[in-house]
Formats: C-alpha cells, structure tokens, sequence
DNA sequence: TTCTTTTTGTACCATATCGTATTTAACCCG
DNA sequence: CGGGTTAAATACGATATGGTACAAAAAGAA
C-alpha cells in the first residue's frame, strides 16, 4: 500500500516507518518521553501498539530514536553555517532557524532534545549519555567553524574558540528553553542577533 | 513531636512541612514531575499520602512547591551579586555558586527549573507560567546589577545591558543543563569564568 | 471524662500504563 | 491454488498510579 519493494516477502506494512516516526518524535515534542503514552502514540502513529514494538522496540528506544531523529534536523541547521562567508551573519540565520523550528505550530514547543530529554536523564542513562553526546557535537561543529573563521582570518583570535563555541551553544540552549517557557519570537530573534554581535570580536572586514 | 504552639488544637503533626517540602524536592530534582510517584515521594518525606494532599494539596501543587523554594534558593545566590564591587568577579562567583549547586549530591542533577519543567510546561500551563516569569525575574535581577555597574561607570555601555543579561542566563541555563547530562564541574568552571571575560566590554578599571 | 479538632494510617478504587500472547489478514512464491 | 512469511488487529494481563473514603489516634477544650 505504501511502497512495493519486489522482493519483500508477507503482509506489506500499511505505514512508511519515517512518517510514523516523525509523528512519534512529535508527541514526544510536546509531551516528553514520560507524558507521552503508547495508546497517544499509537494514535498519532497511526499504529497499534504491537506494530509499534516490531518496528522501533519500546518506548525508551522510540523516544531515542526520535531524538536521533531532531538532531539530524539541527545538524543540518548547522551545517548552513558553511554556506556564508562571514561568521556572524551565518550565526544569526543558523539562530533564526532555530528559533523558526522552536517556535513552529500551534503552541511553541522549544527543542525537543533540550527541553524533554534533561528531565529523564537521571532516569535513563542512555539518554544521559545521548544528550552528552548531543552537546559534544555541537560544540564541535561550532568549534570547527569558529577555528575556520580564525584560521581565514576574519575573526580576531582573542578568546578561547572552545569557550565561544559553548557560549553560542548557550544562546542555542537559552532559545529552546526561552520559547517553551512562551517567550515570543520576536523578542528571541531581537536576542539572538544583539547576542552574536556582543559575543564575536570584531571582524577585521568591518 | 515537632513543635508545640500552645494554641494549637487537634492531633499534633509529626512531620516539619519545610524539611517534607525540601525531601519532596530532592525527589523532584531527580526524576522530574511525572517521575516522582506519589508512593515515592510518601517514602522520602516520611508522610503518607493523604498527609501529603492535606498538607500541600495534589502532585502539581506540591512539584509547584518546590520549583518556588528552588527559585528562592538561586534568588539569594543571586544577591551575593551585590555583595561584590566588580560585576565581573561577582558572576564568576554566582556562577561558581551556581555550578556547586547543580553538581552537589551523588550525581550531579543540574536545575531543578530548568531541567525538569520545561519537559511539563506545555502540558501544565501553571507551569509554563511559573517558568516564564522566573526566567523574567532573573533576566531583571541580572539586569538590574548590570544597570548599576554602568551607572557608576564600571561598565562600558557598548551593548543593551537587556541582552547582557539575557545572555548571562543563557550562561546559566547551559551551566544547567550540561551538568545534568553529566559534564564536570572543573570544565563548568573554566567555561563560567572564560564566559565572563567575552561577555563583559572591558571595564574602566582595568 | 467527654467532646471537638486535627493529623495519621490503612484500605480502597477507578483508571492508566507498558508490554505481550494470539489471532487474523495480506502478500509472495512455487 | 496452497504454503510460507510478514505485519496488523484484538485481546489480555500484571502492575503502577493518583486520589480518596474511612477509621484510629493524639492533643486541647469544656
């Protein structure tokens, strides 16, 4: 009914597994991993609940692989940074995106990561360690743009890259938290670009 | 058994309602809102159930309990602020507060707020409230103590004092949620103090 | 002592939850 | 068409949960 793979044996499933991840990773969104229950995500899966542990396991697993699945959405967020020359315009669109992504539907829901996952992770060490891992990558990936600036020399080398990768991920962090507390848009953009230019050293261009 | 107010009729109780509340918000800290059962939190405040709804009302109100005797404890941290001259070395102590608290105990459980009821908030919309204005109160306390170090000429005016302290939260925000997922306290601290120094226009003084 | 008041403690209940055993349905292949 | 294979659908069960009714206890007041 969905997708006819000619060599696939048995009763074809009657959902697309990305689909009904993404409705999964949105109740998660909006209820985290305990709020959540499997009748809710059933429904919203458009799925019965064995059907649910055949595809993705339990619960924990479910909710691990929905965030797998948003930080795939940042990660790709990230990557925009590479397409701008300059460091701070492409922070403030990288920021702007996610402020878009935080504060998009009915009600604002924040990070799904950031917002739902820290509540369990004494819990559940595997998200725990997610998170951890999560965090680490995104110093990175800010890291590695930050030490491509210098290195282009565009950015005055006067702090620590490493500490101004975890401030930016602060701002980052500060957005998610701020939008699901209900703080509006605007008030988050106006923040997040006062925010880049207070933290970038001046560049030598301008 | 515990206090004798001579005044008082009926049967005496046996519990402190602060030192319950302060074991109810140990259990909190751990396992967020929805984490917390009722027996469980009955086991550590050493009160039964129908104790506990008579002494504080239902679950949410209680989990609302705590959030608001965890502020006052990060609002008196946040008055240390004054006791310093220099703005700067004053956040690097509250900071440093700050980091001894979310990383004290067993394992380090970060904010109570900001790690536990952003994953409730669009479900408890008392809560969400209640997040939106602590996050307010401490942008305007932070606010506040930058206003006075510019007034009195020890802080270089170049960017709004708004988003100084908005990203001064953010700062504290991070400081949250990574010792939660389980960074060390020494990075913690390096980050803080590093933070300060990008964050700060240089100060007259120095 | 007896009554009133307030808290404690036990028992209870309706419901929600996660997870699974089992049956039924849909498709491919021979 | 019939056997094999995979997934859907129903039903079930064991347990946990939030919340409360009710009885017992401990104090002061009369």
């Amino acid at each position: 009914m969905v997708q006819k793979e000619p060599g696939r044996r048995g009763r074809p499933r009657t959902h697309d597994p990305a689909t009904a991840l993404d409705a999964a990773l949105g109740l998660f969104w909006q209820k985290g991993l305990e709020g959540a229950s499997l009748d809710e995500l059933a429904t919203v899966m458009n799925m019965n609940r064995p059907s649910i542990y055949l595809a993705f396991g339990d619960k924990d697993t479910l909710y691990r692989a929905a965030v797998e699945r948003f930080r795939a959405h940042l990660g790709v967020a990230l990557n925009e940074l590479d397409d701008c020359d300059d460091l701070a315009t492409g922070l403030i669109r990288f920021f702007h995106g996610a402020i878009r992504l935080y504060t998009s539907g009915d009600d604002p829901k924040g990070c799904l990561i950031m917002c739902t996952a820290p509540a369990v992770a004494l819990i559940h060490p595997t998200v725990r360690g997610d998170l951890f891992q999560i965090m680490k990558a995104i110093d990175a990936a800010l890291l590695r743009r930050i030490k491509h600036a210098v290195d282009s020399g565009r950015l005055h080398g006067g702090v620590a890259p490493r500490t101004l990768a975890m401030t930016l991920q602060a701002i980052l962090q500060s957005l998610a938290l701020r939008s699901r507390a209900g703080e509006s848009s605007a008030s988050l953009r106006r923040f997040a670009k006062e925010a880049v230019v207070l933290c970038l050293p001046r560049s030598r261009g301008e």
